[in-house]
DNA sequence: ACCTCGAATGCTATCGCTAACGCTCGATAG
DNA sequence: CTATCGAGCGTTAGCGATAGCATTCGAGGT
């Protein structure tokens, strides 16, 4: 006798067809919302299942589909105000697609991953995975995805940008216009902080930042570019070397909100007024920019539109069966944000 | 012709079995790690595994064992700091127990999520499901899975604390230590902030506070315990409330960091200095607390270890067939972090 | 030499659902 | 009036794995 673990009311697509008056492929039919089914028939099996609280064996339809109808996401950001937008574009997208939404993590990088993510996979049968920063650049992960003959769509990657299905920011031209921006307030003394080199963002928005001032020939200065990574801690570090010392920048562009809350933290505890004596931005516009006081002027990536975005890519392609391989790309534009945290210099 | 939409080796056990030359049984023997396998022949069979790069299809699994090894988180905390470490907790002990870790949400609240869970139910089949605050109070969605005979396991509940299998935590017992660490310091005009009144967490850190000035024999001033939400944004509203004017409490207890983080903001722009003028205490100890500066005082609840404890008691529930029905409760402790955002009051 | 017994393995019948094909039957064309 | 056609539905044969016996086989007891 088997236990039905998670079925109460353990009616089968049998049961149904039985108390309709019908066979268990006119149940799937229905089931399925496919055609060929008249109201009539369609409304007994509805009212049938109704009344034996029939609930689809998913386990069932997957062996027999070949489908599992779970998406995996890999990812190991350990920023929490991205990845819970992250999530939120997807679970909406998810749902609308009949998709549901799996979560992997594994807290190490590239070449550990190459193992967790195989691991996964051996374990799980997804129908396609998704790859948010920075694991989507990570080589080792795309090789196993491939091997295994698994889809995968990535999330602002930095390589190989259009070899495959993916969702790409224009985080250079962002980081671009916000250096114009406090090149037009009249800074000229302007401050970088790098992001973590790991990730592709990295490059791009600094990219961005020298273009800017080259464009309106402004040399610049070693000590006024500092390493980062990401974090509120590394954003301490990068702002105390920056900002010791009277010769200081009038400006720092911090290349995620989280560093800039930590510029705001060190120029505070050096008597500093943002945005009086120092202007600051960031990059990502996270809850972070806004829970700050001042407020963060910052770059908007609409994460959760991008995630979304992202879902749909890869369940497009699920449908298409694989085959028909144009690889689709969306540029998912960003936005400057102007709040509290910048002004004119001081005179 | 079938479309092996994940498999790329489309090796089956059969293939193995045949390979090794043994029975299917015998390969699946090997795979579930049972007994009775000669150490000969176990070898032979992960050999031709490996040749093979055989992948079992995990639907075909659950179809037989009538489990889906898929546990459910629904969520609908709009924390992004909770929701993260909850996230890594669970994921981490799902891999341990060999589970998958599925995530659903509906953005609204209690009747809409009857509807929502019965959907998410219907079409996916979760061995179990947990419930993080505030979900976990929500009568209809506890109804709908006691009705689908969904094994649940809840973090932090407020309601029937022993019915359920349940994870919970003495918020209470470590608001009554905040204040007194507060009182300790030399502190009377104590201001409190209140939390989502969704959130059972809320009521208990007030109960705490109130207990904590009562033994103290301090009366309560009513314009200086303002309404919250848990975000940002109420706490600037009730720190305004509490802060303008001059007859002012010297310490704002806040019931969770990113109120607090409001409440550091508010001071900051009436030119308070925190801690010299103003102690702010904050709960939670997301990463906030430390993103801010001064770092907040505050309370640790060790959400990650709550959610792997969620796992735990879900799975082993599982495993032990949802019969043998003694409820698990365990309790994780927090504990008072003292940072730079309070100190003693202004002489 | 015969029987018993348990460890190691195989056989068979599902698990619940769907793909692929086949049948029926009324409508339409010729 | 018969051939054709397709909408509507049923039949059959799996999908890949596991439960529950059945079977084999060698070791030890008598």
């Amino acid at each position: 006798m088997r236990t039905r673990a998670n079925k109460q009311s353990g009616a089968t697509i049998k049961d149904v067809a039985e108390r309709a008056g019908v066979s268990a492929m006119t149940v799937s039919r229905v089931l399925n919302g496919e055609s060929r089914v008249r109201d009539e028939t369609r409304e007994r099996v509805l009212e049938a299942m109704k009344e034996l609280d029939y609930r689809p064996n998913i386990s069932a339809r997957s062996l027999a589909k070949a489908r599992s109808f779970f998406l995996g996401l890999l990812y190991n950001n350990p920023n929490p105000g991205y990845v819970s937008e992250l999530l939120v574009g997807m679970m909406n997208r998810c749902r609308q697609a009949g998709y549901h939404l799996a979560i992997e993590d594994s807290g190490s990088t590239d070449s550990h991953w190459a193992n967790a993510v195989e691991m996964v996979l051996r374990t799980s049968n997804f129908d396609g995975v998704i790859l948010p920063p920075p694991v989507c650049d990570f080589p080792s992960v795309r090789n196993a995805l491939e091997e295994m003959g698994v889809p995968y769509v990535r999330i602002a990657p930095e390589q190989d940008r259009d070899a495959q299905p993916s969702v790409i920011t224009d985080d250079r031209e962002a980081a671009e216009r916000m250096t114009q921006y406090l090149l037009e307030l009249g800074h000229t003394r302007i401050g970088f902080i790098q992001g973590d080199t790991e990730h592709g963002s990295s490059r791009q928005r600094e990219a961005g930042f020298r273009a800017a001032l080259e464009k309106a020939g402004i040399a610049l200065r070693d000590e006024w570019i500092q390493p980062g990574r990401y974090t509120y801690r590394s954003g301490l570090v990068a702002a105390e070397n920056m900002l010791r010392g009277d010769d200081r920048p009038s400006a720092v562009f911090a290349s995620n909100d989280d560093m800039a809350a930590a510029v705001v933290a060190v120029a505070n505890k050096l008597g500093l007024d943002v945005p009086g004596q120092l202007s600051v931005t960031g990059f990502d516009d996270t809850q972070t920019a806004t829970t700050l006081w001042p407020q963060l002027t910052t770059v908007r990536q609409p994460i959760a539109e991008m995630s979304a975005a992202s879902v749909d890519i890869l369940t497009r392609a699920l449908e298409r069966g694989g085959e028909d391989s144009d690889v689709e790309i969306r540029l998912i534009p960003c936005e400057l944000i102007v709040r509290g945290s910048t002004a004119p210099p001081a005179a």
